[in-house]
DNA sequence: TGACAAGGTGACCAGGCGGTCATATAATAT
DNA sequence: ATATTATATGACCGCCTGGTCACCTTGTCA
């Protein structure tokens, strides 16, 4: 947690501060991001950096769960009407929240995709400490009540499934920054409204021919 | 390409230095390991090192490279009785060969896991340049044969397809990651093969209540 | 005005990095 | 035995890193 300096600092300069270290981090790992870099960014020196944090791991902590918690807050937001949708809809809600969230704070989002391919253990675990890993256990309820409900096949593996879920989570974003790198955002939201229909059509009905 | 100094070397120093780089390259990103600790672990002098390789990129796109070529070569050798198999068969049969290899070829999959995860551009630019890309290529031509074939839904979407393929590739790693940490190979491998039978079970006939 | 506290600063530290180079050694050819 | 070539070496370079600290500025009370 950065120390009580920090928040005594006017609401422009934090969110400065924050917003150039968000920058940093989703720009490479957590051994290659710099503190000299973001002090020189935000226009703050060395000295004071180390008065508002302990060290680099408690401002890359904070940032990740600050990024973690908006998406929750995104996403808990407009889930009530969850319960009344099947499965098909609860999941291509979720996916196009997804989207819907990476378009509304693609830092966020660029932040969240870098944290995902952290190769150092001991920022990963100190993150993941400050308590994560709902997006496994959610997928995993949605499932067990799907198949409760008899909506879905029985023989269908639930980790498989929710792995495989997870998986798509980040072949969407994929897509997305492809799409994405240098044409309109509108232009291509058809095109990744379809690409979810199709990976969501394919998990539901599978390849193979059908019979009926 | 390393210079003809190094292919002079004794090819005990030539595999000490090359296992050494393999595991320095593995366990951490590109701008992270560091030259020094493979000179160390690798009982060279620094100046050696700069007399076999031009620089740290030059290295680091050889070792990516021969670990693909190896991949390359594992799987061409029993590929040949590919196109007697259903795609059902083919895809397990990809799976399966691809555990194997990172049974057999631990540190090569290791490797390869790395990569996909690289964020400097530099560095997966000039892999990428070295040849590539043969994966997605691979699989699109066995969608596009299959449907030929009539063998899969035409509904089903190519590109998503296999975009959706190669996430199971690292979800399978994943899973074994987790599978192998302290625990012997041999019994876990009933655990992946169900794990990966699950994944094609879903791909294949989707999750949705069957009606006949 | 003076005292005390809180915040701001940048030179400085030790250590690591990728990369260089003059020099030393070994091996070969004349 | 000498000259020539190929290889080995580690001190050294400039640069960057995360982190420290003595000093300076600012603001608030008395």
């Amino acid at each position: 947690m950065p120390k009580e300096t920090f928040f005594n600092l006017q609401a422009d300069k934090r969110n400065l501060i924050i917003s150039v270290a968000i920058y940093e981090f989703s720009k490479a790992d957590y051994n290659t991001a710099s503190i000299n870099q973001i002090c020189k960014k935000a226009c703050i020196a060395k000295g004071s950096f180390y008065q508002y944090f302990a060290d680099k791991l408690d401002l890359y902590v904070y940032v990740m769960t600050s990024a973690i918690e908006e998406k929750i807050k995104f996403f808990s937001s407009t889930i009530t009407e969850f319960h009344n949708l099947t499965l098909l809809e609860q999941f291509r809600f979720l996916f196009k929240k997804g989207i819907e969230f990476a378009k509304k704070h693609p830092k966020y989002a660029a932040l969240g995709e870098q944290f995902s391919k952290e190769s150092d253990e001991t920022a990963k675990s100190a993150v993941i400490k400050e308590g994560n890993k709902q997006s496994e256990t959610l997928f995993m309820q949605m499932i067990h009540n799907a198949k409760a409900k008899g909506e879905i096949d029985n023989k269908v593996d639930t980790l498989a499934l929710t792995l495989l879920l997870q998986s798509l989570n980040s072949a969407i974003y994929k897509y997305m920054q492809d799409k994405f790198e240098s044409i309109s955002y509108e232009h291509n939201e058809k095109d990744i409204n379809a690409f979810v229909d199709s990976l969501l059509y394919i998990v539901f009905n599978g390849i193979k021919i059908k019979t009926d």
